[in-house]
DNA sequence: AACTTGTTTCGACGTCTATCGATACAGCCG
DNA sequence: CGGCTGTATCGATAGACGTCGAAACAAGTT
């Protein structure tokens, strides 16, 4: 690897991503992990559906609170929240009769730190 | 127009959005016009070519600085550039010969701060 | 065991999207 | 002016996506 650090290098997370993307072009690898994490997000039923769940009291819901909001049938909830959990937004679990869903901190927060401008911006409006 | 500098105007919760999601649950219209964001990112080519712009010295980048690294067509890449302007996520000008495109950084700010975690987790206590 | 309620999977359908090659448009230069 | 280079638009096509109803699966109740 060649690569030896006189900077702080990072050497950020894992494999992929997440100091901010104005920072340095992205690789193709982070790129397309990251683009299924956002290709999760948009969709504004499952934008509602994370948000219903991360502001649940106590952090997480049952699917039963979250088929009332919408217009579309339950297994379309479903299927959107199957999306979200294999984009490794959410997790869950069942707990008798419920299944309980609940938001994965970590992975917003890569999010948030990657869309996160540094310092002023990336340029000064004219 | 009565709009004067003093400040980096901001307004950021106009009509939309913007506290982190994980405080209250979205509404149908903020959604929408988020996921239309999260959408245009959710393309590898879309975030790399975003990544390039951003990171590009000056803060912007003419699209002949943006073909090269990618194995797809020109024009497929002036596609994806047109996504990411019709998502407001980077403005474009032509001078002379070349278009340049940057970043608009109030866009990335608010997804990044709907993106982020108050304190330490979901869970908020009532 | 049979019934009931909560949730996921399946199969199908219409729409949207990424991509291409061809072509049109915009400025520069000789 | 005519040609050249950079960029955008067009039309077509293959594949992905959101949605549904039906059916399967899971767990509790009678």
């Amino acid at each position: 690897m060649s690569k030896q650090a006189g900077l702080p290098v990072l050497e950020q997370d894992e494999a992929v991503c997440c100091a901010p993307m104005v920072r340095e072009p992205l690789g193709e690898e982070a790129a397309a992990e990251l683009s299924r994490m956002f290709k999760a997000l948009s969709d504004p039923i499952r934008l509602r559906l994370l948000s219903l769940i991360a502001s649940h009291e106590g952090g997480e819901a049952c699917v039963c609170d979250l088929i009332g909001p919408f217009d579309v049938s339950q297994p379309t909830i479903s299927h959107h929240l199957k999306v979200l959990r294999e984009a490794g937004l959410v997790g869950s679990e069942r707990r008798g009769t419920w299944v309980y869903y609940w938001v994965l901190p970590e992975a917003l927060a890569k999010l948030s730190a990657l869309l996160e401008i540094p310092a002023v911006s990336a340029k000064a409006p004219a």
